[in-house]
DNA sequence: TATTCTATCTATAAACT
DNA sequence: TAGTTTATAGATAGAAT
């Protein structure tokens, strides 16, 4: 029910106003209990609009001494270090498209994992996908196939039932596709501002075979898909 | 699990770094969502002990800015204006006073309404009772006793039914001392941190009655058990 | 206009990697 | 030491008073 809130210039006033007060209060409680909580001295200045003076914090000894510091810094030095907050901030920018390429690379790898599954389980395969696509796809499969492969030689030298192979086959391929599913979630491409950076939270062991030591496999994925930003 | 946040000067160096580095990166974030959604001038500096340069807020521009309204601002009037500060703080003090009058009133009427209906449903007085405790009791049972009356008057001014007296009253007794006891609940009374300072989200009839309109009712429940402070 | 209420969102303490 | 995860405490949007 409750709206997410939208991080842009409230238009409503009424609206505006409320949440003004409401969040001034909470970001001088906050600012408090960092000083006292941690042991830092620290000040913060609000010129609102709903005061003729601005709002500062926390009481008279703390400004006064901090603010104290700050006259007493030559202008160009605070220039250096606002330089310097200005690259920290480039460093930010760089960590989030890092992430957003992740993000993208494993979004990719879900919707192919996705399109596999269909595959072999519904036997048809969707209709317009590229070239890149299909290569992908393939990949996969024949990452599978070698997985499959691979456990079933596993499961071989250290067997002392008398199951037999085929069972074992049929039963990795089913138990994989169920979990990869239930796991396959197509994340947002786009660039808003909702879209969500975390990194996916379960791997399946398919792709964490595919991401994993093996260097002899050529690694599919690219995000030759996405616009580069 | 979670322990509530004692504010409190964290004494475990780990933990304090751990928590200032979380807090201060959740307060710039407020800060940064207050200007942006309230449209409102802000700055802040930090000086943590983790780092030798003051971590400072918004960037470049907008420090400046701010700082550079508080460089012109002459020494006097920043005294002046942390002695408004001051007494801003004054009447938050009192605030929380007054609300804290309010919930001892509460309280205790919250208590004499549990006496009573332990002395209406279960026939004995709990001993000790001062002889304030008495009257107030005694002052609210009275209450209780117009108030039916009053209910029995106005049932029977707009009964259609042939509903005798005796069953109302009944009814508006148990209905009552059931209401009654639910809500009753004794708060805390000590002058502790963690105090309970909200306002009862819930007033019975009674309750509502007791605090309402009727002027020829002097009013019992005094802070006369409490220390004033 | 301010306060209260409450459903929901957000921050973060603690544990773990 | 820093990053991740998870459960819980805390903040607050929106509505009602």
């Amino acid at each position: 029910m409750r709206k997410k809130v939208k991080l842009a210039f409230i238009v409503n006033d009424k609206a505006r106003k409320v949440s003004y007060k409401k969040r001034h209060k909470g970001l001088l409680k906050k600012l408090a209990e960092l000083t006292i909580l941690c042991g830092v001295e620290a000040c913060a200045i609000i010129y609102s609009p709903y005061e003729s003076q601005p709002k500062v914090w926390p009481s008279q000894r703390g400004v006064q001494k901090v603010i104290k510091k700050f006259r007493s810094i030559p202008e160009f030095e605070l220039s250096k270090r606002m330089l310097n907050q200005e690259s920290f901030m480039k460093q930010k920018v760089q960590k989030a498209k890092d992430q957003l390429d992740k993000v993208r690379k494993d979004n990719r790898e879900k919707e192919m994992s996705l399109l596999m599954f269909q595959y072999l389980t519904e036997g048809n395969i969707i209709d317009n996908l590229s070239l890149v696509d299909l290569n992908d796809l393939t990949c996969l499969i024949n990452e599978n196939l070698k997985e499959i492969d691979w456990r079933m030689k596993e499961l071989n030298k250290k067997a002392s039932t008398t199951q037999n192979q085929a069972q074992v086959a049929e039963q990795v391929v089913a138990d994989g596709a169920t979990r990869q599913a239930e796991e396959a979630q197509v994340m947002d491409h786009g660039q808003g501002f909702e879209m969500n950076m975390d990194a996916p939270q379960n791997e399946s062991w398919i792709l964490d075979w595919i991401n994993g030591a093996d260097d002899e496999v050529l690694m599919p994925f690219g995000d030759a898909n996405y616009p580069k930003n």
